[in-house]
DNA sequence: CATGAATGAGCTTTCATTCAT
DNA sequence: AATGAATGAAAGCTCATTCAT
């Protein structure tokens, strides 16, 4: 059946993708990669422009729901925070294949890069909303919210993108490292760096 | 003389590469741009991937030398921080540009992005070391100083990334929305999104 | 029924390859615009080529036949020609959409076009008769019989090919201009174009 | 230096080109055939279909200067058709290789195809031009001059054409077997096929 | 030092054809 | 008989790099 081949090709494709980037990621080797005829990869999809803009989209709407998922189950917007950065960080974590993608793939002027952006932006509009909802209610310092989401959105992806990076096998990135990491961003986005009273 | 042509490749390379990256930068492109023929930048540079990790090392030493000097004001942490924090975002949004080519370049498991990443922490380090006193004279909280400092770079670098993006014409970003984006960030960094005594 | 499928391809082949050639006519499109599969056509026909072929020779006969009956009025070679000359003209501008496969498919070392050619030489071979009659029974001038009559078939087919392109709308080629064509073809090829008695 | 390049390229895509057809034609084969690389083809020229083009004016320039010069010798329009009719069998003869191209690529609805068909048009002007002023000094029925010119065209390049496959190679065609053809061309224009006094 | 014409490996895309259903 | 998803050979085009001038 389609669906079959489709994730079958998608699969391979953020794989191959994520290893190289879109410009040197061939369609020759997303086909083998996945298994079916370069043809194949054309018959569902009509560039390799458009099987990466799907591809996104389909990632990025799983993360999407993972993320709104996971704050539905508190109303204070103080854990629904704590949720959502340990829900991304583990995320990225663990598609760190996707992730490489994320980031590396959405800054450029070329049109789809424009269209990247905008999904991005729709990740950062959750946690905004979240910002919006700590500030209505008094639990957060009033601030500039979008300023407030892009920061946080870019301080957990560069931040695991660089322990990607580190040791490129993905898997070896342990539980506790994950958790330290969602603990350092965690500490700065609660309280800051710098210790409250001395603020001069 | 052979300084001048060098750096008209490079300013040449900078635009070329920021607008569209570097695999699709092409070397017809820059060297029309640069005013030389084309053997000339091969005479200058060894091959095209070359002329990229010259001009990223030639600009990071750059923004590297500012760093350093806005910290040497001070022995106070804390204001060094500051200074670090406005003069990062002041620099990427001046130099667009190249901010574009910091983030988008720098991930993949190509050699150049590798060398990259490690000018890249070397930037990171800069804040590291901030950080690391900091925690030594108890006036930061006591943290990852790794992690924090990666976190405060991306935050930093993607907040404005954004900014650049969303108005390609990098001079239109005034003075006070730069001062803006360096509250919304030192507001983070400095005391978290959340309101202390709430943490529950 | 089959019979039926085979004409609706057909149909569908005429137009296809008329608007684009042969070349760049694709199995997809005529299938699309016969209402029916691809695999279909190939059930019907061996390969692209072999459609090809089928379609001319079923289309070839039908003018073939056409231009039998239109002599068959008379016995007079001087009619005869008039006749043929007419319905020629008719025919192509009716059937503009074939006219154009019969000169532009022509002319090439491909097999399907030599015997297409030899489908060609036969609707000349028509005329041809006409002429050894009219020359026989001298009513006509002698002449290379042959070259005469690819001569005049090419007058004919390049004139109505030049008007069918002129106004791609076949419809709206006039009854009017079709007679004008006729005349113009008729008058060159009963006196000529030079005034006799001039003839230096 | 460069015109010779271009000449080379030039003299193996009419070979080529006229070999298989346009569609069929591989710049491989022409850039094998010129002793040039491909992308030597493309340093030249955008494309394929720029190379036809480019090919095409080159080449039309060339008959439509020679048919221009033949008649420079009289003013009498009668010697000017009967030199222009020899010129263009001889020609059409001798670069049988573009001759095929001259019809078999004219009629299509490709927007080459259009330019094409606009170069013939000039070629067809000339021969007007002289059935005009023919006409005017009343040494030439009256007529519809386009559609004479197009039928004269008409009858000229499909009798050479079919001469020239007949016998595919085109150094066997005789220098009797050309005047034979003009003869045959010159009969036809000159008196037509029926003789006078019968026209009934 | 500088040039730019020439190169060719490499990549994306197309499309006739096949075949399991 | 009919279908249409899958195939893969083949072709056009790009562009980093070279080198004779």
């Amino acid at each position: 059946m389609s669906q079959e081949k489709t994730e079958q090709i998608f699969q391979a494709a953020v794989e191959i993708f994520a290893q190289h980037g879109f410009e040197r990621s061939k369609m020759d080797e997303i086909a083998r990669h996945a298994g079916v005829a370069k043809g194949t990869i054309y018959y569902h999809f009509k560039s390799k422009e458009e099987l990466f803009v799907a591809l996104m989209n389909n990632r990025m709407e799983k993360i999407k729901e993972m993320l709104n998922r996971c704050m539905s189950d508190t109303d204070d917007p103080v854990k629904q925070l704590r949720n959502l950065l340990e829900m991304m960080v583990t995320y990225l974590v663990q598609n760190g294949t996707f992730a490489k993608l994320l980031i590396s793939e959405a800054w450029g002027s070329v049109e789809r890069q424009w269209e990247f952006r905008a999904r991005i932006r729709e990740l950062v509009d959750i946690i905004e909303r979240v910002i919006h909802r700590g500030i209505s209610q008094e639990r957060f310092y009033p601030s500039n919210e979008s300023d407030t989401s892009f920061s946080i959105f870019g301080a957990v992806s560069v931040l695991v993108l660089q322990e990607v990076f580190r040791d490129p096998q993905t898997q070896s990135i342990s539980e506790e490292r994950i958790s330290q990491m969602v603990d350092s961003i965690e500490q700065m986005v609660y309280q800051g760096v710098v210790i409250s009273g001395y603020q001069e």
